[in-house]
DNA sequence: AATGAATGAGGTTTCATTCAT
DNA sequence: AATGAATGAAACCTCATTCAT
């Protein structure tokens, strides 16, 4: 009882420990199916400690959604320079790759909490507006320097995007066997550029249809 | 104790009201988030009662699943004649309505359930695998008889179309603002006859590209 | 609903045939974790049914038991000539018989079921009561006859028996392996002749005396 | 809700108090008719807290027995020297006295959980070899010594002597008078004695045997 | 800042019993 | 005499949360 006699220096504060912690197994069994003590077990502490850190279960669902909105590699890499639509291409395939298989875990978790509580719901909206929002800064910078030339209302596309990116979430549910498969994830960057209006795309997609 | 003195007559059979309490409390507030009473309450029976039906609470995820997914105004609409590749944009457009806001809540909480419970998941892919063949053959059959030209490989499009959808499903969660918007509205349809190569859409598609 | 449209027909009337499942399933794995539906089962019909042969589940248990008593073997064999004391062994005989495991098996459920429910109780005393008795009896009428030459008060001889009878039951859960042991069976019937004073076994017991 | 503010303080562990509450319970009532809510009353304390204690109302049993079986007066008694066989006849004294009827009662639901239970049987079975062994050992010394003149193989005779004590838990229930019969004891303690081999009581034995 | 025993409410499940048919 | 759906109470167990240490 009391402080801990020692442990393993804690390099991350233990703050960051538990998100951690909470974060793999939100993502990996759900939030109703984590308990707080496997939360803690995993942080390396007690359930008293956690509640010293957080004042509830879902405040710390909300800090965890939070900070994985910041951290989100989607996130990282679209604070990137917002002038160059390349990115958006790459940020999909990026997200596409088998490895990212837990971070499209992840998404779902969020999407299922934000569907459950009016304040993860909030939280999240706002997150996708700020990701509409960037997208569709973008496609205009590439509009201006020539780069895209758009089908489709900017704002509309951007959010199409991130509709998509919800969509490919459940692809690991859906058809396992097409987060391995090339031609697929060459589709979806067909659809993509044509979404965006991307220019040499369109023309690689114009090749496929005559060869057909 | 013992059976009750009389009710109501209830015209469906206790199983279906069951599988409908079950049905619209697991879309609206999650398996877990649901207790076994309240499906019962509403169902107007007692926990006892639903228990001679259902051997676990999991099991009777199952059999709603199992019946969503073949009573799905999805299912149903793919049951129509399977050489009509038409009917694929008009389900697409009815599973956008604001009124399929029920179903598309049902959609992700069985993507949910898919992606805890291996049962559910296996359900789930079959059902997933069965539309996507569905869906292919219309395609190959609007081939044929010259409605499509398709850009694309039919499975894949078959099977991006189902991952397209699993997307819209999170809608009223990203953009609430969506669902009534019929720009939107066009754009999804836009895309979607791309993808089958629906060639009065793609000629739309392509007077739109010209005006910018 | 209503009558059952057929069956193979119940030579045993139902009454019975519901304490033969019984029985088996109270041996089998105990009066509480058995269950009403599963003896109804057991005994081909339903529950509904088998509340018109016994007004509870208790009583049941006691019709169980109260059969058990006059129908188990040992009685059975008890009923023979009550002037034959030789009978006295050649029962405990029969009793340890691998064989027997069963109704070992229903004597130990009688004891718990005794221990538990005063009227089980009261049935059970009065039934080992006669059991003493009768083998008070035999006893009595052995030393009359000369066959016998008893070394103890024929009443306590006699409960003896039946406590060491008791004992006996428990041999396969105390000592599985007794059961096929021959030395073992020989040892007991020692006993049981010293108890009652039988000459001939006295006898064999010296002379098992003297080659040690 | 939480942790309460005070309470008086508990001398002995908490741990303890639960198994004392189930072991009290457990022999008075039976392993299934004793609820977990009654065991946590009768120890002061609530269910959440006994399931932090005991993973399952099962493990509970098992570690009630386990302590059972190494406090039991009668282990206890054992544990004294190993060559003095004089123990076996004043322990089975011991077990026959009116004070220990709730011995007795535990000891019958011991047998009846490892009846119902096969850890609970392997943990009893594990017990009574060890307790066959120690009797036999102390046969042995005393047949070194001179002090016993078997009549019998040691180690059956152990075994007997087990089988016997299992018999005489029933004493209470079969015949509830014999626990205050003076008598009734000194006949249990000849056999005893004529079962070791044990001098001095042969010859009482004899000399009884001769009278008649 | 941390421990971990304890609470209390609620969860799922079982089951003896009843009663309309 | 039989069916079997339904009741309601109680069983076992889990868990977020608190608080003395």
């Amino acid at each position: 009882m009391g402080r801990p006699r020692k442990r393993d220096l804690p390099d991350k504060s233990t703050r960051d420990r538990i998100l951690d912690a909470a974060g793999e197994l939100f993502a990996l069994r759900g939030f109703d199916a984590t308990s707080v003590d496997a939360i803690a077990e995993r942080a390396g502490l007690t359930v008293g400690a956690l509640y010293r850190h957080f004042k509830t279960k879902g405040e710390l669902l909300l800090d965890v959604i939070r900070r994985a909105l910041t951290s989100l590699p989607i996130a990282q890499h679209m604070r990137g320079d917002s002038a160059r639509p390349d990115l958006l291409p790459e940020m999909v395939q990026l997200y596409m790759a088998p490895a990212s298989r837990k971070l499209r875990r992840l998404v779902i978790e969020l999407h299922t909490a934000a569907s459950r509580d009016p304040r993860v719901a909030r939280l999240f909206r706002d997150f996708s507006e700020r990701m509409a929002g960037d997208t569709r800064t973008r496609i205009e910078s590439g509009l201006r320097d020539g780069t895209l030339e758009p089908n489709f209302d900017p704002d509309l596309s951007a959010r199409f995007l991130m509709v998509l990116i919800a969509g490919l979430a459940h692809v690991d549910t859906l058809y396992p066997a097409l987060t391995g498969n090339a031609d697929w994830r060459k589709l979806v960057m067909e659809v993509v550029a044509m979404l965006l209006g991307l220019k040499q795309h369109r023309l690689s997609s114009r090749a496929g249809d005559s060869t057909r």
